[in-house]
DNA sequence: GGATCCTAGTTCCCGATGGGAACTACAATT
DNA sequence: AATTGTAGTTCCCATCGGGAACTAGGATCC
């Protein structure tokens, strides 16, 4: 049995500077990789309609994020060779996971906006 | 009655670049804010004690950082003039109230991070 | 009375990141 | 030959993040 390519970290704490866990929550605790993996919670989407689901992103920051992303294991990039191309993203189960913290933070901001101070 | 210092926006979607739930979604997702609340979650902490507690961080990142949630109206900023100099920052309701999101993504990350691929 | 210590920053410099606008590749369609 | 459509890439510039060093102001040491 050999072992998988996952982190086998000891401390786990987000507070220590060398544990990878630093790096994940860096990856997540993104405004854009947390709208991005919230435009994928309700199915495969192409870059297309991640794109103006994501109001304001550039094609470049989106290419970018998604690779992330994905490099991460938290999102699949699937391209079908058509005319025109068509590449389809999806979560993956991890993804799917990670999907519910940046949800309940998303609504939780859309909850309580009228609560912070007017931006001076 | 007079109107309080809120925001009335009314879409209140994170994924409409002209809410400012997005602007605040920028700020809490974030890797320097999410854990500077987190540090602060136990009770008033100084500026000393919270640079040490997020290993790694510069003074003027940290200062940056707090700045920031200080605007927003989530951290209190109190100096005491004594010498040495001892100044405090502590949550407010708002804040505490946006810990509850942040802490689960904190948690979230380090029980998940043995399911991350090895970066490469 | 000059040197040192302490906290809470600021300043400088530079490399990384984010953002807009324009450009590219590919092949089918007009 | 020119146009269309998707999924990007490239260029350039402004902002951000990070390290190292410096600052302020009074108390304490020698």
């Amino acid at each position: 049995m050999v072992s998988s390519p996952v982190n086998d970290c000891g401390p786990r704490d987000v507070y220590s500077a060398a544990c990878p866990c630093r790096d994940m929550l860096d990856l997540l605790a993104n405004k854009w990789s947390a709208l991005a993996l919230g435009a994928l919670q309700d199915g495969p989407r192409r870059f297309g309609a991640i794109r103006s689901r994501l109001e304001g992103i550039s094609p470049k920051v989106l290419t970018h994020t998604l690779r992330r992303l994905e490099d991460h294991g938290l999102v699949n990039r699937t391209v079908y060779p058509a005319v025109p191309l068509h590449v389809e993203y999806e979560l993956t189960d991890l993804g799917r996971d990670a999907c519910a913290p940046l949800a309940l933070l998303r609504t939780w901001v859309e909850d309580n906006i009228h609560r912070f101070p007017v931006a001076s």
